[in-house]
DNA sequence: TGTCAATTGTCAGCGGCTGTCACTAGCCTC
DNA sequence: GAGGCTAGTGACAGCCGCTGACAATTGACA
C-alpha cells in the first residue's frame, strides 16, 4: 500500500502546483515570486525547488501532462495508419480527453487560462517552444519505428513531424488569441487548418 | 560626420559583443558571467546591461543580424514568385551572403561556433525558438501583403511560413549536429530537405 | 572656455537558484 | 515499542542576472 510519506509528498507537490498556477493566472508569472508560492503553501522556498527544477517547470507542468498524453495517443494508433493521419487523430483525441488528465490536479479552466499566460509571457513561451521541439523529436522516433526507419538516416519522419508541429503552433496561437477559448473551438480550428495546409503550399493564394 | 562619442559607443558595443561571443564559444554560455565579460572589456557590469537587454541578447545578437538579412531578402523577391519559392530563394541567398553581414563584427567561423552553442544550451535554444516565431510572424505579414491578403483573416500565409520554418529548423538542427559544419553543407541540406517535404507528407515511407 | 547633455561607475537591493548542514518525522527491524 | 536509519525539510549563506538611483566624468557645442 501507499506509505504515508509518499502521500504527504504528493499532497505537497499538488499544493505547490495548484497554488503556483493560481497565482500565475491571477497576478501574472513575472509578478509572482517563488517565495510567495512557498509561503502560501507554508513551505520553505528551498522545498519548492526540491519539487520543481525552477519556477518555469511549475508553470509548464500542466502542459507536460497534456503532452505526455498526446505522445501516448500516437503510440497507440494503428500501425497501418498513414503517419500524418495518425498525428491528426492523436491530437484530436488528446483534446477530447483533456479533462481526464488535468482534472485530477486542477480544474480544466485553470489549465486553459494558464495556457494563455504561457503564450503571453516571453520567457514561458520560449521554454514552451523548446519543449515542443523535444516532443517533436520523440514523436519522430515513434513514427520512424512504426515505419521501420532510422530517424537519423532518413529525414522524412522529422520533416513530417516538424511540418505538423508548425501547423499546430499556428493553430494554438490563433486559438489562444481568439475569442472562443473552448476545447471545441480548438478542435474545429485544428481540423480546418490541417485541411488548408496542402492548398496553402501548392495553390495560388490570390485566385481563391 | 560621425561624432567621437558615437564611434566610442560603437567600439564599446563591438568589444562587448566580440568578447561575449568569444567567451561563450570557449568556456560555454552558463560558465561565463556577465562580470567576466565586462571586466575583459574593462567596463562596469552596469554598462554591459546598457548595451544588451540581457546576457541572452548578447548571445543571440549575431543570429539577429542574419535574420534581419533574411527578412530583407524576402522583401526584395519578385512579386510574381510563388510564396514558398520566394522563401526558398531568400534563405539560400541569406546563406550565400552571410559573410557580408557577419564579418563586419566577428569572423564567420565564430558565428558558426556560436550557432552550435545556442543549439546545445537549453535556455539559449528556447530564446532562439521564440525569436524564430516572431520572425515567422513578420514573414507571414510580408507574404500576405505581397499577395494582397489579410494575415489575420486568412490563415494561409502563417501556415505556409510555419511549415517552411519547421523544415528549416529540422535542417538547422541536422546541420549543427552533423560533421560538415560549413555554409555549403547548409545550402545542400536546405535544398535536399525542401525537396523531400512533399513526398514525406504524401507518399508512403516504407516503399522507398 | 564654460555650460549642457550623454555616458559611465558605484552602490544598494531584489529574485531565482544552489550547496551545506542540522533537525525532524516517518519507516523498519529486532 | 524502543531504537536506529533515512527521506524530507528548514535555515542560512552565497552566487548570478538584472534594475533603480545618483554621482562623477567626458564629449558636444555655443
Amino acid at each position: 500500500m501507499e506509505t504515508l510519506r509518499a502521500r504527504k509528498k504528493q499532497r505537497t507537490r499538488d499544493a505547490l502546483l495548484r497554488t503556483a498556477v493560481e497565482l500565475f493566472t491571477t497576478r501574472g508569472y513575472e509578478e509572482t515570486t517563488v517565495d510567495e508560492i512557498a509561503e502560501a503553501v507554508d513551505v520553505s522556498q528551498r522545498t519548492f525547488f526540491r519539487y520543481f527544477a525552477g519556477k518555469e517547470e511549475a508553470a509548464l507542468a500542466l502542459q507536460e501532462l497534456a503532452v505526455l498524453r498526446f505522445v501516448e495517443a500516437v503510440r497507440e494508433r494503428p500501425a497501418d495508419e498513414a503517419p500524418v493521419q495518425a498525428l491528426r487523430q492523436a491530437v484530436l483525441e488528446g483534446w477530447d480527453t483533456l479533462h481526464e488528465v488535468i482534472e485530477a490536479v486542477v480544474p480544466v479552466e485553470l489549465y486553459l487560462r494558464m495556457h494563455r499566460v504561457i503564450e503571453s509571457t516571453p520567457v514561458l513561451l520560449a521554454a514552451h517552444l523548446r519543449r515542443n521541439e523535444e516532443t517533436e523529436d520523440t514523436i519522430a522516433r515513434v513514427l520512424a519505428e512504426r515505419e521501420g526507419l532510422d530517424v537519423d538516416a532518413d529525414p522524412r519522419p522529422r520533416l513530417a513531424v516538424a511540418v505538423f508541429g508548425g501547423v499546430m503552433r499556428v493553430t494554438e496561437r490563433q486559438w489562444s488569441t481568439g475569442e472562443d477559448f473552448s476545447v471545441e473551438a480548438m478542435r474545429a480550428l485544428t481540423i480546418s487548418y490541417l485541411e488548408q495546409v496542402g492548398p496553402a503550399l501548392t495553390e495560388r493564394w490570390r485566385t481563391r
